[in-house]
DNA sequence: TCAGTTATCCAAAGCGCTTTGAAAAACGGT
DNA sequence: ACCGTTTTTCAAAGCGCTTTGGATAACTGA
């Protein structure tokens, strides 16, 4: 079933009927309806790629799945952020273009996409500092947001992040108060840009404690359980071991959870632990009663908001990039605790 | 840049351009090497949707976001599967067209992806029992493969499975040598396919073995790690509680294991623990000693094979139905010891 | 040299839609 | 009845590619 023959079946032209059914003025209301009755009967739909060629929109928005370099890893919270954004774009009528990027050059894809014509847009994920991708994406003039920031990148460019820096810095003040001392970092990889800035938060908080950060209680690497894991065991056979720890991920946080456990230490008493929380839709820390104290923002509306604002940059152009700061919700869960007596004497 | 301008460059016609760049045999060697290299050094790509109108193909497969409709849960193996469909898909020169289903209803996503010639296939995830999706799409005529299977579904179409009845009949009966007389299964929801036969590998041995399944011992709901948790939570307060929990995800198994951990015991001595593990790249189960004794099979491998299989089917669609029947592995972690002592003796 | 192949290239049609520019029909006012 | 407007409809061009059916040029062997 294609226009032709739909405008034969009607007895119209195919300007007619594809005027009817786009909701153009110069039709008739009772030739409107007798051809979106008959479409519908029909299960009449324009050709998404005839539609595109006429019009020279895609209708597609390119997303390269974010997977790490080192090891493979899928980021855990794709899958809600995914979620999210094709909700909004569906609305605006936009499906998503999924695609890998072949070794390691995420350039060459949008390159790609902009030459074929294969999308109308992108969403860039994951910056790191001083990502190059922005400067390419707005060299190739190929519509995008970033879903984060990149410290270092001065051009400017639409994003939407959270406030990592102060949700970090939060989050360490409140141990401080809670009488916190030694507060080690389970970082992500700190040439990610959300990383970079929340090990900036987290210091920031130490000094203007008049604390000093130990480089021995701060680690960074890919945030799998087992990293959460390894280095709080670590950590815990140290002289001088933390009684506290901030963390940049709930796999991470779980990860810490064992190796309390097998050390058989109490969470929140023996020592306290705070995470940052995406509010993944299959790992829910508790609404009520969150499991872990934690920093939260939920990166499954992130991805509506990237969504919306990727739309109104497509259809606007000109009105200048759109940037938008999210505030991260500090929730107190029964992970935390004072500082036990004897470590906050010696600190 | 396109094939007009290119060919006009070149001084050659759009066919000869065209042919060269797409490996016809009418074009000299010389001319094909010269094109090649103007259509590199000028980033020459064909237009996605002119190319497709004009061969009838999307190179797009589709696939549908698995958002569980009760509590709007992304298949938290959603990430690593669809990035091993991708990368084989890749290969072929195929995207992933990812789309979410406004509503209930993915049928219809279906038909309109076969009106408006959207995508030349689709992956269909988490078949449930009867699922109806099947029969539609063999009735409008677009290639799919299903990830799983469909107990009462008994036309013929192509799957890719992981073998779970005999996974979770395995896992059963090593904790019943074990000497578990008392043993739990936290499932998936049991609508669906995967958790219906794990239920009936479990239900099978015990029977085998000559225990009676008892229903308290049996619970099935969205597998999150607070479904895990709450239900050991409960079991342990039974008067008769289990000895070993056999799980159908490993985020339900970290709620197990916080359970336990909440009521001061010991996983794998005071209560033995199986789960199913997808070997999620961000949630490793650990390869030289894993934490939970796993059935284990990789969803991401899974991916890879389903996107071959379409692949094919795609090519030759009337080479029949492709089918294959993963065996899942048992590996032996710590969470699984010998029934305790009174335990073994009271049952 | 010339007819018969074969290698090489091309003009034009077609994929299914939108959209421009024009024509036909309907209308309103005199 | 007639003319100027407005409403309604249409034929045809164009989006950028592939592919069919020729045409031309370059080789053969006699």
């Amino acid at each position: 079933m294609n226009l032709k023959t739909l405008a034969e079946a009607l007895g119209l032209s195919q300007t007619t009927v594809s005027r009817a059914l786009n909701g153009y003025p110069e039709v008739s209301a009772a030739t409107r309806r007798r051809v979106e009755e008959a479409a519908a009967q029909m299960g009449y739909r324009p050709n998404s790629r005839a539609k595109g060629l006429a019009t020279g929109r895609a209708m597609l928005i390119g997303q390269v799945i974010p997977t790490s370099t080192e090891h493979e890893m899928v980021n855990p919270v794709f899958g809600d952020f995914v979620a999210g954004a094709s909700q909004n774009l569906a609305r605006a009528g936009y499906d998503i273009l999924l695609t890998r990027v072949p070794g390691d050059d995420e350039g060459k894809v949008y390159r790609e996409f902009r030459a074929r014509g294969a999308v109308d847009g992108v969403i860039v994920q994951a910056p790191a500092v001083n990502d190059e991708r922005i400067a390419l994406l707005n060299e190739i003039g190929l519509p995008f947001v970033v879903h984060g920031r990149s410290t270092g990148v001065d051009v400017p460019y639409s994003w939407i992040d959270v406030n990592n820096t102060q949700a970090f810095r939060r989050a360490t003040e409140f141990l401080i108060q809670l009488g916190h001392r030694r507060i080690a970092l389970i970082n992500g990889l700190e040439r990610m840009d959300f990383a970079f800035r929340r090990r900036k938060g987290y210091t920031r908080a130490l000094e203007a404690a008049g604390l000093t950060p130990d480089p021995i209680l701060m680690c960074t690497d890919e945030m799998t359980e087992e990293f959460g894991f390894k280095k709080t065991r670590h950590m815990l056979s140290l002289d001088d071991p933390p009684t506290a720890i901030i963390c940049s991920s709930i796999l991470s946080a779980i990860g810490i959870r064992r190796a309390l456990q097998e050390a058989g230490l109490v969470m929140g008493r023996d020592l306290s632990v705070i995470t940052h929380d995406d509010d993944l839709s299959y790992l829910k820390n508790g609404q009520d009663l969150p499991i872990f104290t934690a920093t939260r923002s939920s990166v499954r509306m992130a991805g509506e908001l990237l969504a919306d604002a990727l739309v109104q940059l497509i259809s606007a152009p000109d009105e200048g990039p759109i940037t938008r700061l999210l505030e991260a919700q500090l929730v107190v869960g029964s992970s935390t605790g004072p500082a036990p007596i004897q470590a906050a004497r010696l600190g």
